[in-house]
DNA sequence: TGACAAACTATGTCAGGACAAAGTGTTGAC
DNA sequence: GTCAACACTTTGTCCTGACATAGTTTGTCA
């Protein structure tokens, strides 16, 4: 029978406002991350595990298919549930330069370098989807990490959306504010590339004219389809790179 | 009332070993793509939504959520659900360079440079979580998009796993034959970022000394969390970029 | 002994019902 | 006229129950 790996008993709260699948989800991913639950080994089937833990069928696969998604578990039909191997978890996430910087441990630093209202480029209005000529705020800003710099960041705001002011900017992320204004990004679409530096960029960003640079442009969409971004960055390809978890 | 966009009676085939709710869903989707549910539109609320197709309304909440990850619709407790922005669907998916450009109308041309099973350096052993000293297909691929060159190709792969024969390589694409040996890429790590050309990689990819190239090192999963390729690749900056779509 | 069939196990799909919670609009009191 | 309380709509959560289907194991028969 082999019987699969024993799961600890929870602790559910019922009258938390918490769904309870996510309260057993939560607590299973735990226990797999601590070791409790050996990687390779296989759950219980999940009446039992949904009988034991007190929980219907339903909530407990529910609770099983969102670890799936996230790539902790898999399941066979006939077979069982298996918990992976933890290499690669989460997929790719919408986050910003300066959260990874911030994340890293590194001190970021920005330095505004442009802080305009303006009429859109076409190419711009167009990638937002905006009637040629809407006003954005465009932004020019130097990140350094340490002392060193870092990217050259150029974005645009539809004004519409949100009134930027250049001191927020200086103190967060242009995320951040976005966030804070309700501007949820919940999808983009980056295209990253390379060339080599001109002599006015290399000198902005310490380089030497010719190094090479990683560019990134990227328009972002909040859940309801609404374009909240557009953004044409510079990077160092000495200091960064980009790194992703990709899944299915 | 508003009453919400009207869906389009379907026809379910309740013997076809192809679940109900995907059904909906994909039917659901077709119409939205060819604007039969206008974006923006509300859609009916999920109760008659559900009576009306002939499903009880859990198949029809599975349909929706399908269609909610992709993307393309969003739901707001005591709101409804909405259409949105046909902008971004799908997010990141995991392809190969030649998938890439077999979409893209190309005609891609693989010349292969080296080929051979030796024993794995220390560090892709390590990326490919292996023994030290494990032997893996070592290659070297030059691949063409027409006449051009565009990227000079360096993979591993577990012999353990594959025995990977020369023919087959210059026919197809390496992770089709992942592929059809069952051995399905299901989860990756990345890292983007660029340098310069040296010499002898500006003579092979005929750019020159010092040209901005597009690096990317990649190790790729299969469900079960087992490593089943490890990738350094190199792209001309000039002819390449990287387009990934990005949720949540 | 070997191969095919049946039994068993586990996940996959589907139904129908009940209540909770969030957002919107309306009504009523002050 | 303004604001708060209430009703209503719609999605979110959770339950019980049932059958289908894929994979594995067991058992039987040739």
């Amino acid at each position: 029978m082999g019987g699969g790996a024993l799961v600890p008993d929870v602790t559910l709260d019922r009258t938390s406002p918490v769904p309870l699948y996510f309260q057993v989800a939560t607590r299973l991913q735990q226990q797999i991350e601590e070791g409790d639950i050996p990687v390779g080994s296989r759950l219980e089937n999940e009446v039992e595990l949904a009988d034991r833990l007190g929980v219907s069928r339903p909530t407990m696969r529910r609770a099983i298919s969102y670890l799936v998604e996230r790539g902790m578990l898999i399941r066979k039909r006939g077979v069982g549930t298996q918990v992976v191997h933890p290499k690669v978890r989460r997929p790719v996430e919408l986050t910003s330069l300066y959260d990874d910087l911030l994340k890293s441990g590194q001190s970021p630093r920005t330095e505004i370098r442009e802080f305009e209202v303006r009429p859109a480029p076409d190419q711009i209005a167009e990638a937002l989807g905006l009637p040629f000529g809407s006003e954005v705020t465009w932004i020019e800003r130097l990140r350094y990490a340490g002392d060193e710099p870092l990217a050259l960041m150029h974005n645009a705001v539809p004004v519409d959306l949100l009134r930027l002011r250049r001191e927020d900017l200086e103190r967060s992320g242009l995320y951040d504010l976005l966030r804070a204004a309700g501007l949820v990004p919940r999808m983009a679409n980056q295209v990253v590339g390379a060339r080599s530096a001109t002599a006015a960029e290399a000198r902005i960003l310490d380089e030497t004219r010719g190094a090479p640079l990683l560019t990134m442009t990227r328009t972002a969409w909040d859940a309801a389809g609404k374009a909240v971004e557009y953004g044409s960055h510079l990077y160092r390809a000495s200091r960064y790179s980009f790194e992703l978890n990709l899944t299915s």
